[in-house]
DNA sequence: TGTACATCAGTGAACGCGCGTTCACTGATGTAC
DNA sequence: TGTACATCAGTGAACGCGCGTTCACTGATGTAC
């Protein structure tokens, strides 16, 4: 409405993003109240304006996080091609050592179960409209097959990713990535 | 060698043995050492009489885990339709409302990717012993291939269970179940 | 065998530290007249 | 327009608490003679 209405509003939308990115790479457990404020240049005191505790802001992330995910899905072209980019982009290096980039379920998913409800039923809501998108995109004449492979494709990247991430032997965590690029594909059809 | 050093070694085992579980419910982070000794029926003080730190106990107790769930693989008989019991089992309901006796790859894969490398390395050394008997029993022409589907069968695996567990809708986490029981069937062959 | 001493596993209180949360305060911005 | 006051976002110190870790101590068990 007014002027402060919109500055409280950006602060809170930076907390928000800037929390999504630190989540991913310290986990929910691992990222402090201080830590998530002074990533949106603030301090500490500052956090129960906009928030009424530190699992709000966890709701929030995680809301945010796959909501950017899912939208980058939508606005790839509508072929198996592209899926096949998709694939191929999620199981990368690049993303391996980024998970402050990458995707939420892959760097959050443990974390999120052993969260509090509200954080839980954020995930669940976001996480059914992904299912429901990718089932969209895999072109199949039987749609319950389609909700099936997109189950299957989601499992695999995440799992395939998150495998890669824990190894430490470097030559064993690309041989993960690929495998995960070719067991990826048998979900598109 | 003598009596009091199998006193200790079982109290070890204990330790190492009842942390296993604790970690899988509470993670890494959420379990203390108060908690871990208590549950190995001990006080807090005797801790460091075991393990150098926290995240030595964590390490044994990952590859405690991982030999169990080895182990117990290893004991199946050697057919795709003892695999198909097995796939049913892991992605069962009783397995995902309890993971305290289950997967700790699915309980902990995140945990432990952001754990020190002590921790990182048992898991890489245990899950590519497991990666290597899953592929001598899925029997492919291609030993190559049998690798690739090895992978894709535990991460898909991994992923279908950590997703059933993070969703709170009971009928959206039995569908997520049953989807993968179908979709970890094809790296059977 | 009995006695004295050494070794051992485990106890429980304490340590400094960082956590999530609270709150009195500051300084900038908006509103009233 | 200028002035006085109200509202607001954000500061920074402090709170109690549980964490991983340390250590002086206890009581049971093993060893020596």
């Amino acid at each position: 409405m007014t002027q402060q209405d919109t500055r409280k509003e950006r602060t809170r939308a930076r907390m928000i993003s800037s929390a999504g990115h630190r989540l991913k790479i310290d986990g929910i457990d691992g990222s402090g109240v201080s830590t998530l404020m002074s990533d949106a240049g603030l301090t500490n005191g500052a956090f129960y304006a906009h928030f009424g505790s530190k699992v709000d802001l966890v709701a929030a992330a995680v809301t945010d996080q796959l909501r950017i995910q899912r939208d980058a899905i939508a606005s790839l072209s509508d072929d198996r091609a592209a899926l096949e980019v998709f694939i191929a982009d999620y199981l990368s290096a690049g993303h391996r050592d980024h998970p402050e980039d990458g995707c939420p379920s892959a760097a959050l998913l443990t974390d999120i179960t052993r969260s509090k409800d509200v954080v839980r039923e954020s995930y669940t809501v976001e996480i059914e409209k992904m299912i429901e998108l990718l089932a969209e995109r895999i072109h199949c004449a039987d749609p319950a097959r389609a909700r099936v492979n997109a189950i299957g494709l989601i499992t695999t990247l995440i799992a395939s990713m998150q495998l890669s991430r824990a190894i430490t032997d470097p030559v064993a965590s690309d041989e993960v990535l690929a495998a995960g690029r070719t067991n990826c594909r048998r979900f598109l059809d």
